[in-house]
This record gives C-alpha cells, sequence and structure tokens, in this order.
DNA sequence: CCTCTATTGAGAACGAGTCTCAGTTGCATG
DNA sequence: CATGCAACTGAGACTCGTTCTCAATAGAGG
C-alpha cells in the first residue's frame, strides 16, 4: 500500500509520529473508498470499537491535506458548509462532477483543464499551485425521476 | 444601472418586495466593486449609518445568488468556510484566480473551460447546470517577495 | 529506564450562516 | 384614506462543522 508509505514519509519529514490513532484513521478512510464526511468517519470507527475523539480525526485529516493524500469537496456553488473529504493520488487536481438532485460525486480527469489553469496562470505572471473544478449538473438518473435543473438545489 | 432593474424584475416575479434595505445592501455592494465578506459589508453600512442586521443581509445575498447576480467564492482548497461574494453578470461560470499569498481574487474566462465542461457532462449524459473553477496560484507580487509555493498558504 | 516532545481525548470555544418571533412595512383593495 | 394581510425586518438565540485548550499519555532516542 504506497499511500501509507507516502503518509509515514510525510510525517518523518516532519519529526511527526505515525501512531495508532493515525492507523487507524487512516485505514478507515481507505477502506470507506468513496468521499466521506467527518460524522461518517466517526461512526465508522465506533462501530468497530476504535476509539478516538473527533479533534484527533480533524488533526489527521489536517496532515493528509498537508502531504497531498487527501483533498476537500464542497458541494454546492454557493453553500460551502458541507463537506466531504476524499483519498486522492500525488497530483493536486480537485476536479469534481457533482449531482445537484441526489449530490453524487464523481471524480474528472481532463487534461484540456490542466492545460486551461497553466495558460491562464503564465498569461498573468502567477506561478500554478493547484486548482479546483466543481461541475455542477443533474445526473441521468435525477432527469429520469423528473428533476430539472430548475426545480432542484 | 441593469443590474438593479434586473433584481427588482426577480423580486417582482416571485411576489417578494423592493424595500429600502434590499436596495441599500443592493447599493453598498455595487459601490464595493471587489469581492467582499458580510463583515465588510456590514461594517460598510455602519459608517454610513444604514441600519440593518446581519439576518436581512444574508437573506438578501441568498436572493441575489438566486437572483444569478452574485456568487461565492471559497479562497481555500481545503477550508471552504472564508468565503467571499462577488456581483456577477447573467452567465453562471465562477471562475476565480486566487493569490494563495495575498488572497488576491481576480475573474477568469475562458471559453475553452466551458466548453471542457460541457464535453464532460455530456459524455456521462448529465445535464450541465454551472461551474466553479479555482486556480490557486501565487501573483507576481508575492513571488516578488520572496514566496514561494512552498512556504505560503 | 528516562526524558523530551508529540499526541491524545473531552469538552469548551469559535464563527459563518440560519432560525425565531414579535413588531413593522408595502401594497392592493374597498 | 382606512383596512387587511402577507412579506419583511431586527435582535439575538441557535446550529453545526471545525478548532482550541489543557491535563494526561505515549513514542523514540539516549
Amino acid at each position: 500500500m504506497e499511500a501509507l508509505e507516502q503518509f509515514k514519509q510525510f510525517l518523518d519529514g516532519r519529526g511527526l509520529k505515525y501512531t495508532r490513532e493515525r492507523e487507524k484513521i487512516f485505514q478507515a478512510i481507505v477502506a470507506f473508498e468513496k468521499p466521506f464526511d467527518v460524522d461518517g468517519l466517526l461512526f465508522y470507527l465506533k462501530q468497530r470499537e476504535i476509539k478516538t475523539s473527533k479533534a484527533t480525526i480533524y488533526r489527521t485529516l489536517q496532515l493528509l491535506q498537508e502531504s497531498g493524500l487527501l483533498r476537500t469537496i464542497s458541494l454546492s456553488p454557493t453553500d460551502h458548509r458541507t463537506n466531504l473529504y476524499s483519498l486522492c493520488g500525488k497530483y493536486r487536481a480537485y476536479d469534481h462532477l457533482i449531482c445537484t438532485g441526489c449530490g453524487k460525486v464523481t471524480d474528472v480527469e481532463k487534461k484540456q483543464i490542466c492545460d486551461s489553469c497553466r495558460t491562464i496562470t503564465q498569461d498573468r505572471g502567477y506561478q500554478l499551485e493547484s486548482h479546483s473544478l466543481r461541475i455542477f449538473a443533474l445526473c441521468p438518473e435525477c432527469q429520469k425521476k423528473g428533476l430539472t435543473v430548475e426545480n432542484c438545489r
């Protein structure tokens, strides 16, 4: 499992410790596979009688973000409070297709978008760091249910 | 001022009223020109002895968003809680270049990105509603100050 | 085994945004 | 102009995701 290895190295490089709690939280996130929220993660851990606190979870998520292994996704164009977290690879792109009907999140990869970002920053003398694209659209299932762009959200 | 007209029409179409408070808040936002936060707006209004409450501001911002005149911008790839608001035209794209050093926000328009979003949704049978792109990068001024992608944020 | 930090848990604190509710205002109608 | 009624407002309580605090605990090197 190379993501775990990467996390360990990140901790080591910072003089931080690879503790039981960090291990358990990381494993739970990997087991989840899908984007998750903190309450869901807490519940999952409690079910398995793995004791940990909210504070530790948030601290670990912070570290995972700093190591580039985790990203946040905010699910609405206007309300940035309902966040999900999701593991990601080493590249720092955060592109998601979000269904405005059911909230389903799909990862998207499109070279064209990375290229556009590079062009935009270069043209203005900026130094590119990362980008985040969210596309809000209605998935086929929700369209079948009769939802339309107007009546959802 | 056609944006104001658009707002009035939106209110009218919903059977809502164009009140003094909504007018004052709208005018303040227009006067601001740049992206703003709610505290800044409150302060601006208080300075001019325009009395209004946080609740009314948020309610008005909500209406402006629904009318398509306003958008939110979240300033960090990881923390979606520090938001700015900004007037926009009628088109529903939310593309911003955000300096990770000083927080400066620049609007970006790139046809290629809209095209990519259209392609991505069409390929998957989704019905496109809107998109939001944030590019995180270091502006020339911050680069001159010696900031680098590694030590900022 | 000791020492020095990093880490942890529990709960308090924070803060942007929302809700509540009693009092006010806009507006259509008689 | 008076009336009625739904929409609106302000003040402050509330929500809820996230962060902070601080005393107790646990790794890792010597």
